[in-house]
DNA sequence: TTTAGAGCATTTTTT
DNA sequence: ATGCTCTAAA
C-alpha cells in the first residue's frame, strides 16, 4: 500500500499521529477513538514512507495477545514481513534483550523467571533463616512491598535511606536483602526484576545504552498510562539520543497504579520531554451516543486528568440501563433474560458481562448454564500457575537451570519416597560442601544420605539424566511427553505418550479439568513451536518456550472467535469492545471495592476511588450499542454482608442518559434473601466445565438405544442423566449405564 | 520419615 | 471453594 492511500483511511487526527514521525509525541486518545489503528498505520508509514528499517521499530503493548494481532494486521494489511519486528509487552521484550545482554548482569542468559507463587514460595522460606514471624509479616504483603520497590527502582542497597524511620520496614529490609540474593544465587529473576534490571543496566552501561538507543530508532508505546517509574526510565533511557518517542494512552483508563503504574508518566509527559507534540483523538468510534454522554458525566467527577471530551455521531437505539435486583440470582437471572433477547439478533460472542472480582462469575455460571446460554470465562487463574502444570514445567526449568531451587525442591517433592527431611539432608550438605544442590544429586556419591532415601534420589537423577539427553534430540512437545510419562504425573491422569489414555477413564472431574489441562500444556507447546518458526529460522530453545510460559497470560491464549458470551473482569475488557456490554455488583463495597475506600480513608485522598471510577468508566466505555448495569440489594459476601448500598458512583450519572423505567436503585423495600433449598437434601452446584456428561451430547444405552442428554443432575460417572431417546421417550439414568458416542 | 487426611484460613484487580 | 499447615498413622 502506497503512503497516501495509507492516510486516507484515517481522520485528521489520527493522519497527524501518522505524519508527526520525528521528535516526541504524546498521544491522548479516548476509549475507542482508534489508538490501535493509529499505532498500525504509523508504524506502516514509518516502513514504507520513511523506510525506517523493521529493526529500528520497537513497539510495546500491554498484553501478547494485542502485539500479536498487531503483528497480524501489519502482515496483512501492509504485508509487512513479521521478522525482525520488535513487537511485545515490556516483559517479553526486555527479558529478551536481558539475555542478550546478560554478560552484565548479575545472572546468566539461562535465568528462570519467578512468577507470583515462585516469589511468595522464597519470601516464606527466608523467615526460617531470618527468624522472622510469618503472621506478623505476611509473606504476601513482604512480596507486594518488594514488588513495589522494586518498579520504583529501588534496589535492596537503597531500601533502607528511605525507610529508615519505621521499624517494619527493618525486618522488610532483611527479607528484601536476603530475597534478592538469594534470587541472583538461583539464576533467576522475578516479574519485576526484568524492569529493574533493564532500567539499571541503560543506567549504568553508557556503551550498552548507546547500542540500543541506536537499533530503536522509532518507539512506539501503548497504554501509557499504565506505565510504571521503572518501564518509563527505560524509555526514557532508549529514546534518548533520538528522541523519537510516541506514545499513546489516555488518562481516564489508568487502572493498574496498584501495580506500581503511575499516572505521572501520561500526565507529565509533557515536562520530561522536550518540544512535545500533543494530539487529542476525541471522536469515538465505537460507542452509540447516550453511552459516551454517560461515560463522560461520570469521569468528569475524577479531579487529577486532561480535561477533553469525546464525540461521537453513532444515534442511539436503546438507553443504557441501569437497575437494581433483588439478589445475586436475580440479578443473573435477568441478565440471561437479557442476553436471550439480544440473541435473536446477534451472536453470543457480541455479548460481555463485566464484573469487578473474579469470584462474582460464580452465580452467572450457574444460571448461564442452567439456561444453556454458552459462556466463557476469561483469565480466572492463570494457565501456567496452575499446580499441575508448574509441576511438569519444573522439570524443564531445572534442566535449563541447575540452579533453580524453586524447582529442585518442587521436582523432588514429588518423588515418591523422598520428602522434607531428606531435601533438608540434601541441601544441607550441598551448603556443606558449597556445591550446587542439583549438581550433588546428580552426582554419584550420596553416601551422606540413609540408603533409603539415597536410593530415591537415585532415581530421580537417572530420570534427570534422561531428560538431559532427551532434550538435545526431541522437540519440545515430545519433550513434555516424556517427561508425564517419566515422572508418572501423566498416569495419575490417564495421559499417555500425550495423549488421553486409551484403556482407563477418569471419573472425578477434579482430575479430568486437570487432565484437559495438561493436554493443554502439550497442543499450547506445539503451538509455540509453529508461531515460533513462523518469525525465527530455529525451533524455540527451551529457555525461550519456558520464558514465554511464564510471562503468558491467560488472555493471551484465549481463543476469542468461539460463539460465547464472554466474562471477564473490567480489568480484562481493557482494549476490548463489544456489542452489548453488561457491568454488574454497581455496589459500593464491591465497586469502588471496600479495599479501595478503606486505603482512601487511611490515607485521607480519592486517589483509590478515582481509580476505581476510571475502571467502571473503562467497562462502560467498551460497550458498543448497548449497557446495562445491575445491583444486587442483598448479595453474599466474603466479607459476611449481607445487604448492599448502591455504589457512590450511581449519582455521578446524568440522568439523562440513563433509561427511564429504571428501578430506582434507591428505593430499598425488603430485600429478599435467595429462598433457600430444602435441607433434606444438600444439592451441589456442578460448573459445566466440571461435567463428566455435557448437555447436548449423544449417548447409547444397551437397553433403549441412542439419545441425547438433557440435563446432567452431579458430576463425574455417577451422575443422574435426563435422556431423551430416539423414540421419543425422556428417562432417567444413571451415567454409568450409558456409552458416549 | 513419609504421606494422607483433616482442619485451618483466605480471595481485588495481574504483567 | 482452594490451598496450606498440622497431626496421626504406616
Amino acid at each position: 500500500m502506497v503512503a497516501d492511500d495509507l492516510l486516507k483511511d484515517l481522520n485528521s487526527g489520527q493522519q497527524d499521529v501518522v505524519r508527526a514521525t520525528d521528535g516526541p509525541l504524546l498521544v491522548l486518545a479516548g476509549a475507542g477513538t482508534g489508538k490501535t489503528r493509529c499505532i498500525i498505520y504509523r508504524a506502516a508509514y514509518l516502513i514504507a514512507t520513511r523506510k525506517v528499517r523493521l529493526e529500528n521499530l520497537l513497539i510495546v503493548t500491554f498484553t501478547n495477545k494485542a502485539a500479536r494481532e498487531l503483528r497480524q494486521r501489519l502482515a496483512e494489511t501492509f504485508g509487512i514481513f513479521q521478522k525482525n519486528l520488535w513487537v511485545g509487552t515490556f516483559h517479553s521484550l526486555f527479558s529478551k534483550i536481558l539475555r542478550f545482554e546478560s554478560e552484565f548482569l548479575p545472572v546468566n542468559s539461562n535465568y528462570v523467571i519467578y512468577d507470583e507463587k515462585d516469589q511468595k514460595n522464597l519470601v516464606s522460606q527466608l523467615y526460617k533463616t531470618l527468624n522472622i514471624d510469618s503472621k506478623q509479616y505476611v509473606p504476601r504483603v513482604v512480596r507486594s512491598i518488594i514488588s513495589n520497590q522494586k518498579n520504583s527502582l529501588i534496589f535492596p542497597e537503597h531500601f533502607w535511606e528511605f525507610n529508615k524511620e519505621n521499624p517494619y520496614t527493618h525486618e522488610v529490609y532483611r527479607i528484601y536483602k536476603l530475597y534478592q540474593a538469594e534470587l541472583i544465587k538461583r539464576n533467576a529473576m522475578d516479574f519485576d526484576d526484568i524492569l529493574a534490571y533493564m532500567a539499571k543496566l541503560l543506567d549504568e552501561n553508557p556503551a550498552v545504552r548507546s547500542k540500543w538507543n541506536k537499533r530503536f530508532r522509532y518507539i512506539m508505546i501503548d497504554e501509557y498510562q499504565d506505565t510504571n517509574y521503572a518501564q518509563f526510565k527505560i524509555i526514557n533511557y532508549l529514546a534518548q539520543e533520538h528522541q523519537n518517542l510516541c506514545v499513546v494512552g489516555d488518562d481516564d483508563q489508568a487502572i493498574y497504579t496498584w501495580r506500581g503504574a503511575t499516572i505521572k508518566n501520561i500526565l507529565n509527559f509533557e515536562y520530561d520531554y522536550k518540544n512535545v507534540k500533543v494530539i487529542r483523538l476525541e471522536r469515538n468510534y465505537r460507542s452509540h451516543k447516550n453511552i459516551l454522554a454517560l461515560s463522560n458525566s461520570l469521569i468528569q467527577h475524577n479531579a487529577a486528568r486532561h480535561e477533553k471530551e469525546l464525540y461521537t455521531d453513532l444515534v442511539s437505539e436503546e438507553m443504557p440501563r441501569l437497575l437494581a435486583l433483588d439478589n445475586e440470582n436475580e440479578e443473573a437471572g435477568y441478565i440471561a433474560e437479557k442476553l436471550n433477547e439480544y440473541h435473536k439478533k446477534c451472536l453470543w460472542q457480541d455479548c460481555a458481562i463485566l464484573y469487578r472480582t473474579n469470584a462474582q462469575s460464580r452465580v452467572l455460571e450457574k444460571i448461564l448454564v442452567q439456561q444453556k446460554i454458552p459462556y466463557q470465562i476469561y483469565g480466572e487463574v492463570n494457565f501456567f500457575q496452575r499446580k499441575e502444570v508448574k509441576d511438569v514445567l519444573c522439570y524443564l526449568r531445572l534442566l535449563v537451570n541447575h540452579l533453580d531451587l524453586e524447582s529442585l525442591n518442587r521436582a523432588l517433592s514429588l518423588q515418591k519416597g523422598v520428602g522434607k527431611t531428606t531435601i533438608a539432608a540434601l541441601i544441607a550438605e550441598a551448603e556443606l560442601r558449597k556445591e550446587n544442590p542439583y549438581k550433588l544429586v546428580m552426582g554419584s556419591e550420596l553416601e551422606f544420605l540413609k540408603p533409603r532415601a539415597a536410593k530415591m534420589l537415585k532415581v530421580f537423577s537417572s530420570m534427570m539424566h534422561n531428560f538431559t539427553e532427551l532434550s538435545r534430540q526431541e522437540s519440545i512437545p515430545d519433550l513434555l511427553a516424556a517427561v508425564l510419562d517419566e515422572t508418572e504425573i501423566g498416569a495419575q491422569f490417564a495421559i499417555k505418550n500425550g495423549r488421553k489414555s486409551r484403556k482407563t477413564k477418569l471419573t472425578d472431574p477434579e482430575l479430568i479439568s486437570r487432565q484437559e489441562n495438561l493436554l493443554e500444556l502439550i497442543t499450547g507447546a506445539n503451538e509455540f513451536n509453529d508461531e515460533y518458526l513462523k518469525l525465527n529460522d530455529d525451533p524455540p530453545s527451551l529457555t525461550e518456550y519456558l520464558n514465554s510460559a511464564t510471562l503468558q497470560t491467560d488472555l493471551d491464549t484465549a481463543e476469542d472467535d468461539a460463539d460465547m458470551v464472554k466474562l471477564m473482569t473490567m480489568h480484562n475488557a481493557k482494549g476490548l469492545e463489544f456489542e452489548h456490554v453488561f457491568i454488574i455488583g454497581l455496589e459500593d463495597g464491591l465497586l469502588p471495592h471496600s479495599r479501595s475506600i478503606e486505603e482512601d480513608l487511611k490515607d485521607g485522598t480519592d486517589a483509590k476511588i478515582e481509580e476505581e471510577r476510571r475502571l467502571l468508566y473503562v467497562g462502560i466505555t467498551r460497550a458498543k450499542k448497548t449497557l446495562t448495569m445491575t445491583l444486587a440489594r442483598w448479595r453474599r459476601g466474603i466479607m459476611g454482608n449481607d445487604v448492599t448500598l448502591p455504589s457512590r458512583f450511581i449519582k455521578d450519572f446524568d440522568e439523562r442518559f440513563l433509561n427511564e423505567e429504571r428501578y430506582d436503585p434507591y428505593a430499598y423495600f425488603t430485600p429478599s434473601r435467595p429462598k433457600r433449598k430444602p435441607a433434606v437434601k444438600i444439592v451441589k452446584v456442578v460448573l459445566e466445565s466440571e461435567k463428566h456428561y455435557k448437555i447436548g451430547q449423544k449417548i447409547k444405552h444397551s437397553e433403549h438405544g441412542t439419545g441425547e442428554i438433557l440435563n446432567v443432575d452431579g458430576k463425574g460417572k455417577n451422575a443422574l442423566l435426563t435422556v431423551k431417546f430416539e423414540d421419543g421417550k425422556v428417562k432417567k439414568i444413571v451415567g454409568n449405564y450409558v456409552e458416549l458416542i
